[in-house]
DNA sequence: CTAGAATCGGAGTGATCACTCCGGATGTCA
DNA sequence: TGACATCCGGAGTGATCACTCCGATTCTAG
């Protein structure tokens, strides 16, 4: 059910799918990752048809809904991003971990259209979906690890850090946004989330 | 000229509006206004006109093209924040204008979506605007005065402070956005602009 | 190989939008 | 007050989208 709810049309019944539907199944997906990251929402399904080599008729059986092949999407990217966090969480340094990720969700904003940004542009209620609560609980047990170890102020919130986190992809997306200016206001973001009197 | 520019149809040869026209200009861009800070660039043409009280025909008369009543919204709203920040240049204290203008703008961003939001949904290209370019110069001039203050840390440049600025609003546009969650958010940011060991 | 089911392709549908056009209403000036 | 330029309203236009439908095509089991 909620792998239906999340795109897995055709396989309502559990049967699996035909070859050809598989393979064609990817080829829209990829299409579609790669027009929504560059376009925005605003990706029309007819180009995304055209861009997978297949017609309208096969994306909209395989993602009843334009909603449902976004989300498809934004699962599997969050899936991406929480494999990571989750990774710095068991493997990384407790003190760096945090930092870590942050630029690399920054560094991904500037190229990819973030995936917060497909979420509310749509008006998708995401925040109950699994996978948000995911990535949720691995950034805040990144954010303890690094409070923990002393990186990381003691009154930084998750709440906050989330805001900050969004706000910062979103300002990476916009024009002007280098690698210079990255540094420089995660530079700024970091030292306002450091304990005082640790610069 | 700079009215023309803003939308100022059927005054192409300098002749006064008759009253009515006049009238309705403002009501339509007061609705328009309302439209836009409620449901973004999305608002469409027709609802706005019925918000206001006229045809659709007299809107595009006033704003030949959407793209046009968009700007004129924003570059009045800009006019607005300018002068906010221009007093605060002239009479403000340097130490603390700087910090009361970005809090300022971020609670406002909270109510009616953002300016910066707007103009790049829609790709309307206003960087090169004169307002935005005064509104630049204002916020420099706040920056200016409180790293001379010591308040903001001498390191940290306009670009990156508009980044911090535009990022933060969008933040705030956010669902679970609230006063408590602002302060947090403002508090870290404020402690990362902040010279080293002047918390 | 063949029957039959699963899947495909893309023209067609209905809804929405920005924008146009013109007969009628209204403000203005003598 | 009357004549006339100006302005208004809203049905109409063309374009764009998400989404549907069904004959043609392709896969797979036997």
């Amino acid at each position: 059910m909620a792998k239906a709810a999340a795109g897995g049309a055709g396989a309502a019944g559990g049967r699996p799918l035909r070859a050809d539907a598989r393979r064609n199944r990817v080829r829209v997906l990829d299409a579609a990752e790669a027009a929504f990251a560059a376009k925005g929402a605003a990706a029309s399904t007819e180009e995304i048809a055209r861009a997978a080599g297949v017609g309208v008729g096969t994306v909209f059986r395989h993602f009843p809904t334009k909603k449902d092949l976004l989300m498809a999407i934004m699962e599997a990217r969050l899936e991406r991003v929480c494999a990571l966090a989750d990774a710095l969480v068991d493997e990384g340094d407790p003190a760096t971990g945090f930092f870590t990720f942050f630029g690399w969700m920054v560094e991904q904003a500037a190229a990819k259209r973030t995936v917060m940004d497909l979420v509310d542009q749509e008006g998708i209620a995401l925040e109950r979906a699994e996978p948000t609560q995911a990535l949720r609980r691995a950034v805040g047990a990144l954010l303890d690890g690094a409070r923990r170890a002393g990186t990381v102020r003691p009154d930084a919130a998750l709440p906050e850090v989330l805001a900050l986190l969004t706000g910062t992809c979103q300002a990476a997306m916009r024009a002007g946004w280098d690698a210079r200016l990255r540094e420089r206001t995660l530079t700024i973001i970091f030292d306002g989330l450091r304990p005082a009197g640790a610069r």
